[in-house]
DNA sequence: TCGGAGTCAAGTGTTCAACAAGCCCCATAT
DNA sequence: ATATGGGGCTTGTTGAACACTTGACTCCGA
């Protein structure tokens, strides 16, 4: 038998794939201050660690930094907002059209995600709804074959899922998108890419017209 | 008078300026071993401040960190040039689909890239030649008017230009790409995008072909 | 001669403590 | 009420120390 994995990940990676999964989750809100001082010290690491992990998150626009300011939670504009959305049709229009037969492992995979979509819609777990929902379209990316836009585009998405854990999802949940997805997954194995591509984008459409209402509804309290 | 800037950088950030214009003008060769502690000496900054340069260097793809093995100018592989292509192809013909009259700053700019870019080759200034000549193209992604996306680009031309310095620029040298890139210019303001975008795909074919070229000539020498 | 185990120096990973520098808040004066 | 000027708190940076890996080197036996 052999060890599982050898941890030879670095401590402050680690710190920041906790802090990640935090603002991810939704756990820590945008707009957050996170001083370095209790940071290392609940978290039992040094704040030079803290400071190169607080640096990685920055670098992937989770954290913004300000000299001698600190780091706050990255809070998403409506311009952000937009961009993103821009990009998703610019990356992920031409994906679906680029999906071809051999191409069986990701929509395997697409088919473990869409029925985890599924079953956290069911148990009501919003957080892992939104993250199953996310990452099948990070699987959509996946048939351009190529790491780089590939990372980019979760850098994106990871960007675009803190700018969602603001929505209340009990009164505006996600579950309804879940045959829109269902059927996306259905025309892209039955080879209908350009139905698809069309049905994705007003997918597209739909979903970042729904976000913009709320961020706006959110701006609108918040500056009463 | 005033004072010209306020250097509000962080001396990380600076380091990690220095670094990256040496690796980008070819002064550091790919596969260049970086040791903490003389860099740290010979820039007069803390050991610390220089991890903090090379983890955002890492993160940019210029520097290749391996745990306790230190960091290293980072190599372009053959699967990486073709990677960095096929997401100039995805990025910069909808680029110059997508531009319009209201972008004049744009094509202002362009026109500046392509003066530098002449002058440059006059001069046999090839280095200087190869950075206008890539930023020719970081001005055609602006069309997208996209920040994210820049700066996505920007690190990929980044990445291609480290895999470029290996070229002996004195046998093949990048002057005869001017004129194609004139022309590119002409058909955007003339609002040919068609022509122009079939024009810059081939360029862009044409470029992959002949670095791929070299590079794999390069593969062969050493292997030998 | 070759190969493997043990040894060791060099370099990275991480911590800790200290000080410098900038920002924010608040008390004070006009 | 608006400036002004501390003063405290937090970040930015340094330097030194120690733990841990790695890679090379040596030594020994087959």
């Amino acid at each position: 038998m052999e060890l599982a994995e050898i941890h030879r990940v670095s401590v402050a990676d680690q710190v920041a794939s906790i802090l990640r999964q935090r603002i991810l989750d939704g756990e820590l809100i945008p707009g957050t201050a996170l001083q370095e001082v209790p940071m290392a010290a609940s978290l039992g690491v040094s704040r030079n660690t803290v400071r190169e992990a607080t640096r990685i998150l920055s670098l992937e626009g989770l954290l913004k930094r300000s000299a001698h300011r600190g780091v706050t939670v990255a809070q998403l504009s409506l311009e952000d907002v937009g961009e993103i959305y821009r990009l998703r049709h610019l990356l992920e229009i031409p994906a679906v059209r680029a999906a071809r037969m051999e191409d069986s492992d990701v929509l395997a995979e697409m088919r473990n995600a869409l029925e985890g979509y599924e079953e956290a819609v069911e148990g009501l777990d919003w957080v892992r709804a939104v993250r199953f929902d996310l990452y099948f379209h990070t699987l959509l990316i996946r048939f351009h074959r190529n790491r780089r836009l590939e990372s980019f585009y979760q850098k994106l998405l990871g960007e675009l899922r803190m700018g969602m854990v603001l929505v209340d999802l009990r009164h505006d949940n996600p579950g309804g998108l879940v045959p829109v997805h269902r059927r996306i997954f259905e025309l892209l194995t039955g080879g209908k890419t350009e139905e698809c591509a069309s049905l994705l984008a007003q997918l597209l459409r739909d979903s970042e017209t729904r976000l913009t209402a709320v961020m706006d509804q959110r701006i609108a309290r918040a500056a009463k």
